[in-house]
DNA sequence: ACAACAGTTGAACAATTGTTCAATTATAAA
DNA sequence: TTTATAATTGAACAATTGTTCAACTGTTGT
């Protein structure tokens, strides 16, 4: 998951010309770990047809093949990527029957996409 | 860069359990636009380097030479993600001599990943 | 004018990601 | 128990994306 753990690390080919600016905004770095759960985080959303599904089931819960047919995708496409947000705790389901019912796991959800928007409209 | 754009338009193979809940929802969709655009917005903070680059430049603006130091990464690829951030209009750069130092374009960046470390700590 | 350095760029490559397809599980009705 | 439908899953494939490498631009100092 980790780019680091990937590859050998590179190193700055330049000589530093501001080494007193580095150590000061190293102190203030946050640590590894939350950058990457961050962006994991922000990728979860980087997605369209993800971001159709939250739009889709925000208010009243949806079935599996009610969004496929909303988004005019087949249900193993929106199967997948309910996955992906189930599994990043975004979306919760109910089961009913022979139907999923997806919908969205907070407010907070909400108030992401909220902040996104309003700074788009610029 | 739209997905309908590079393929035919799969369809649901089912059949509509809930087609009156489709036709309300769909009011309430916003337009495909608005999703792309929003989805597009999510994905340029959804790579660690991308992030960690706007960590850095956040209180004091830093030089291309110095952000690379700071990630241990190369100037290249530290450029090629500033591209995109400049692109997206999330960092703003003042040329300096042979430096150019770049720092964020405004407080709402700040707010956007606020929001979303507030919801990732639960 | 030339050398040295900061930064950018494009192409190639490797890795990741999303969709499709086929097979599978699970529930409900006949 | 069989049949039909909803949903999930894994593998294959296509597309996208991030880093590397080498070449290039632009500015400073000699």
């Amino acid at each position: 998951m980790r780019k680091e753990e990937k590859k050998l690390l590179p190193s700055c080919e330049c000589e530093e010309v501001h080494s007193d600016i580095i150590e000061m905004k190293r102190k203030y770095m946050p640590d590894e770990e939350t950058v990457y759960e961050l962006a994991d985080f922000f990728k979860i959303f980087g997605d369209s047809t993800r971001m159709s599904i939250l739009f889709a089931i925000d208010g009243a819960p949806m079935c599996v093949c009610d969004i496929a047919e909303l988004l005019g995708m087949t249900k193993s496409a929106v199967s997948h990527q309910l996955k992906i947000l189930r599994q990043s705790a975004l979306i919760k389901y109910k089961k009913s029957g022979k139907n999923v019912f997806y919908s969205l796991a907070d407010d907070h959800v909400r108030d992401i996409i909220e902040t996104a928007l309003e700074h788009n409209k610029e």
